[in-house]
DNA sequence: GTCCGCTCGGACACCTCGTCCGGACGTTCT
DNA sequence: AGAACGTCCGGACGAGGTGTCCGAGCGGAC
């Protein structure tokens, strides 16, 4: 008598559809780092790159956008998680904490930086797409803003601050400038990103107004 | 004898496509206030929307990416003139003047604020209208660049910020919350926005240590 | 050996883009 | 008045990419 339900771990469907979204951004990232276009990124150029024919392709996506929401999907907790350091920063917050703390968002955003910059700019024409790049962000904003309100309380934050509109900002920030200097960016440049970053941070939210 | 030169003042060529540049970018804006998206905004129902012919567009225009360079450089410099205001914030820095010089460029970019992000969400698959908006982005980071290196000099910027890097941040952390939060934002919002971002540049750039 | 699932190439309709052309209209010059 | 000119329009066209569909081939499982 086999197996009821036979290895309910994954669907081999699913599993299929995991492995190729695997191998699809990676051959998407290795065009996108020979200065391929976003927009000339077409399916067929994709999986050619990847050695799939385009008719399996659609056997297991909707589109490109569905490929590349299935990845955003799965790097979007790593990121999420690596902000958990961020909000974990207490009571008397110390800079090299602080720093080490955006450091290692910085650090596990770059390994995804140039299919994180073109998910977010696929999400202009795709709105479920649109939805998943927003979820981050907000996640991100409402994170910040607890953290804030947390600190505005405990009084190692200053009361005069806006939670939610400085969290936005701050939020914004980090996306846009992660997008746009992170892909390729020389760990030079990742340094000096992290020390503005937390130059900015520390100044707008920590710093002892004495 | 008729003049040789025939009222060189404007070819009248061009006058036409620049009173075309702007119906057609009003019917745009339009289109965009009834929520349709950029990626279904194509030549044929932006024309209809117009009432002009869509053969007559391409008569004046390559392309839609050339209809929307051209309107975008009419208005870049009258963002760039905004924020000469806030390079003129001089020795002893006011508060209240940074949010006036702040204040005002925000006023300015609210005015075309949904063609901007438009504009900006364009120039991902459009290589000449990127150029364009780097230009932009990259006059806002030379202009607030040498302004901090002026304060460094004279005393009211501290010292130990990196003038290139923090530049960058700031200008891109206005430009992405420009675009997401000022179209169809209501009068209150924008005064948040203003106000927090006052509070990040006062508190990133001017606030005494002591 | 036969069935089943997967992959592949190819063909198809569809849509948008950018080009091109002939006809219609109004203005200007003779 | 009539001709010449510029402008606009609708329509037709090919090119290129998308998403769907089908039949052929191939390997493993029964």
């Amino acid at each position: 008598m086999p197996v009821p339900l036979p290895a309910r771990t994954e669907s081999p469907r699913a599993r299929r559809r995991g492995e190729l979204c695997v191998r699809l951004m990676a051959a998407a990232e290795e065009l996108l780092d020979d200065g391929v276009t976003l927009a000339d990124l077409g399916v067929d150029r994709l999986t050619q790159q990847a050695g799939v024919s385009r008719s399996s392709f659609y056997v297991y996506f909707e589109d490109r956008a569905d490929l590349m929401r299935l990845w955003f999907s799965s790097v979007v907790d790593e990121i999420v998680e690596a902000t958990r350091g961020w909000w974990a920063v207490g009571p008397a917050p110390d800079r090299g904490a602080v720093r080490d703390a955006l450091g290692a968002i910085v650090t596990v955003y770059r390994l995804h930086a140039r299919l994180m910059a073109a998910t977010f700019d696929a999400a202009t024409h795709d709105a479920d797409l649109r939805r998943l790049t927003d979820v981050l962000i907000s996640e991100s904003v409402d994170g910040l803003r607890r953290h804030i309100i947390r600190g505005q309380k405990a009084g190692w934050v200053d009361p005069g601050l806006h939670p939610e509109s400085c969290a936005t900002h701050l939020t914004w920030m980090a996306e846009r400038t992660f997008n746009q200097l992170l892909p390729g960016a020389p760990p030079r440049a990742v340094t000096q990103l992290t020390e503005t970053y937390t130059y900015i941070v520390w100044g707008v939210l920590y710093r002892r107004v004495d």
